[in-house]
DNA sequence: CTCCGTTTTTGACATAAGTCAAAAGAAAGG
DNA sequence: CCTTTCTTTTGACTTATGTCAAAAACGGAG
């Protein structure tokens, strides 16, 4: 749970009995490769947070797998538009390895708002921040060439391409396996 | 100030008195066509609520504009990055028609929560669901040919076509203005 | 109503990227 | 260690979309 309480802060400090709510609050999961976290259909309950392994999320668009999004160690983990609206979303999340996840149930989650002005607070600011993330990643999709795209994920987060299949990458960046082979055979 | 009463009172139900604080920290701002009211390289110390009228976001990329955004009539605007880091943004926000507005700075806006919960919880509720618009923007750009683009625009929000010029169009939807009226003579 | 500037349309052409298929390479399982 | 399966690469071809340029249409100002 110390990974948890690091990442915390580096987003907002939270009081003490703030933090000790919260941890009771917390489930440990354990996951393993190619399981799911979440499926399609189902309304999401939980919000996670992913203290080791790899998960990928994806969504089925003409019977192809669509990558939106990979998450790794310290990653805030959940179907977002599920677990906020409460009904059912169109998102998988698979593990792609093991993995040690803590989570907490909306409703849980709720109730201590309504006692911890800080955990809300937390949440706010840990809320803003993702959205930050999400615009730059628009930014990158809306204008760019598969090359631009490929360069990009180099710079900001090379570690994907070290934990995460080819065929993967290519469906995140949104352009096809054989395009982003050959992008790479070409430096 | 009614249209942002009744905005905020779909998100969620404030007190009478977070509200009365709100209001005061609120000033009105009248904006004329081809105006900015934001512009990069600055600091955003703003966040804004659309009463009346039509602004366009966007940011310089190899010397061309590209559309990233859209306001109308009760939305709320800022130029996000730069008003929750503090920082310099890259983006412009453009007045497209004559229009009313009503903002409230960065330091107001974060003493009301302070003394104010339930404000807080309202921020917290619309990041979220501004995360969930952006999140099925990003998915409507991922995989998707400049006609389903287009398509799903049409479907999604019609008005955007009666008030913003087809370059600006085509330009939010990641494609050139070209390609853009092909598509619309093909029916 | 006419003129000027802006926006949209059209045409011709170039090119990035997709598709399909097969081969090569790597990883997993017995 | 060999076999099977999955992933990546390569080739040939098609297609959607971008680019540049010019014409047409539209809209506001006087």
């Amino acid at each position: 749970m110390n990974a948890l309480f690091n990442c915390i802060s580096q987003y907002h400090p939270i009081s003490l009995g703030a933090w000790k709510a919260l941890s009771r609050a917390l489930t440990q999961v354990e996951v393993s490769k190619n399981s799911f976290l979440i499926q399609e259909g189902m309304v999401c309950n939980h919000l996670y947070f992913l203290e080791r392994g790899c998960l990928r999320g994806y969504y089925m668009l003409d019977g192809k797998e669509i990558t939106y999004w990979f998450g790794f160690e310290n990653n805030f983990v959940t179907s977002f538009y599920s677990f906020i609206s409460r009904k059912p979303g169109v998102e998988n999340i698979q593990v792609l390895e093991d993995s040690t996840l803590w989570r907490i149930s909306f409703e849980a989650l709720n109730q201590l708002f309504d006692h911890h002005n800080d955990l809300e607070r937390l949440v706010r600011i840990i809320n803003e921040q993702y959205y930050i993330r999400l615009e730059e990643r628009l930014m990158g999709l809306q204008f760019k060439t598969a090359r631009e795209r490929y360069e990009q994920l180099i710079e900001t987060s090379p570690h994907i391409l070290q934990r995460i299949s080819l065929g993967q990458i290519a469906s995140y960046l949104g352009i096809s396996q054989e395009t982003l082979s050959r992008i790479r055979s070409q430096v």
